[in-house]
DNA sequence: AAATGTTTTAGACGCATGTTTCAATCGCCC
DNA sequence: GGGCGATTGAAACATGCGTCTAAAACATTT
């Protein structure tokens, strides 16, 4: 038999207790988590295992958090921006990043991850305050310069906020009201909310909104409003 | 003296719990409110009264959403309806009810009502799942039949829908990543997003992605991206 | 094989929670 | 004024929580 059959070999506790922390903390909030069904989840026959690990459930949590603040989707603003690409593009591209990396749960990395942060940034908590920020800053900042090169220079500041909080709000309103969405439209159709749709539909709600030419940097637009099938 | 001097006597002690719990469930949430501040709050002295008056905590929460959930937007929603106004109107009628009624606090009533209804929308629990799901379907069903109006009819029932999203999206996200826009835009700011600014905004941005003319019920509309100082 | 540092186990601790109990008090009607 | 239901008061209850302690089991090195 091989050697790393028992359940405790590779797989270190601790961080199947983080693993199982960031669901349980993601799906019930701080106060509602138990340290007993943590280690439940986790596999962990005793609870002292928490604070041997991790000083106390404080601090699991936040380790928790920062776990999740360490997302892909950082390396992603960083690196991968279209410098070239027409505004329009630039629009989509940070939009399609909002929707794939924060709104849908991805293939890659558990769902948790942003369950927990929505849930810090709706409900800041003393604990986790400061990491939330730290995430969801770059997030406004990229947009803002994707904004600054799409729109007009007499365009204030204020205004520019405003706009930026329409387009986010289009897409964490997918994450964070999922239960209504699928209340109103049903599982099913919810389940086609894929990461293509999503995009096109937000990207093309916003791209009118503000005059902008899916082809070139322009500012003048053109509409009529045919929606169709999909 | 007159003989209303004594804490306790026209204002009923249980609608002084219920004002208190309704504050806390809100701030706290279901879990992490304890039913010893909740009579704190209310200036009752001892904690029995709230299994005297409701069975438990559990009934007092949901006593606390049915409360919040007889909210004046029911009563706009069916009364004041613009019948003959221009579709863009009624979109601006509308989005200014969710803007004043829900995401903003309201003079007339506390703000605590649709924090807890929030609350139920983004994390619903057994408890109140079914009050939660009963006080939001109207206002989606409000906002179709303002778009079935407005839109062509060929648009595909899935994108009325995503539509809905996106306009339903904007406005709720000022209430529910008030913390983050707080954060982004600061105190000072964020306290300038009056229920007009917003309903402006949003009904501006909205009618552009649609193709909306603010003056008649067409589909044609007129752009050139001047956002300018308010 | 012995020693040492690390991890796991079992159990108990103190504390805060929601709930219950029962007596005391108040308001009111006959 | 006495009787009586409604309300309030104070204390205690059981329970579940996070944390702690100390010994046992394990792994690793000497």
């Amino acid at each position: 038999m091989p050697d790393d059959l028992h359940s405790s070999s590779a797989d270190a506790t601790q961080q199947r207790l983080l693993q199982a922390a960031g669901e349980v903390f993601a799906e019930k909030g701080f106060h509602a988590a138990t340290v007993r069904e943590i280690c439940a989840r986790a596999g962990v026959h005793n609870i002292a295992a928490i604070n041997y690990y991790f000083r106390d459930k404080e601090n699991l949590y936040a380790e928790t958090l920062r776990f999740a603040a360490r997302s892909p989707l950082y390396e992603n603003l960083a690196s991968e921006w279209p410098t070239s690409a027409a505004t329009a593009e630039k629009l989509r591209w940070f939009i399609g990043l909002l929707v794939e990396k924060i709104v849908l749960a991805s293939r890659e990395r558990p769902l948790w991850h942003m369950q927990l942060m929505m849930r810090e940034l709706t409900q800041p908590s003393p604990i986790g305050e400061r990491i939330a920020q730290e995430f969801i800053r770059p997030v406004y900042e990229t947009l803002w310069t994707i904004l600054r090169e799409a729109l007009p220079r007499d365009v204030s500041e204020k205004k520019l906020h405003l706009i930026s909080f329409s387009i986010v709000g289009q897409c964490m309103y997918h994450r964070i009201a999922r239960h209504v969405i699928r209340l109103i439209v049903g599982e099913q159709e919810q389940n086609t909310y894929d990461a293509k749709t999503l995009t096109e539909h937000i990207t093309e709600f916003s791209c009118r909104a503000l005059g902008l030419d899916r082809k070139k940097s322009g500012s003048k637009s053109q509409v009529g409003t045919r929606g169709g099938k999909r």
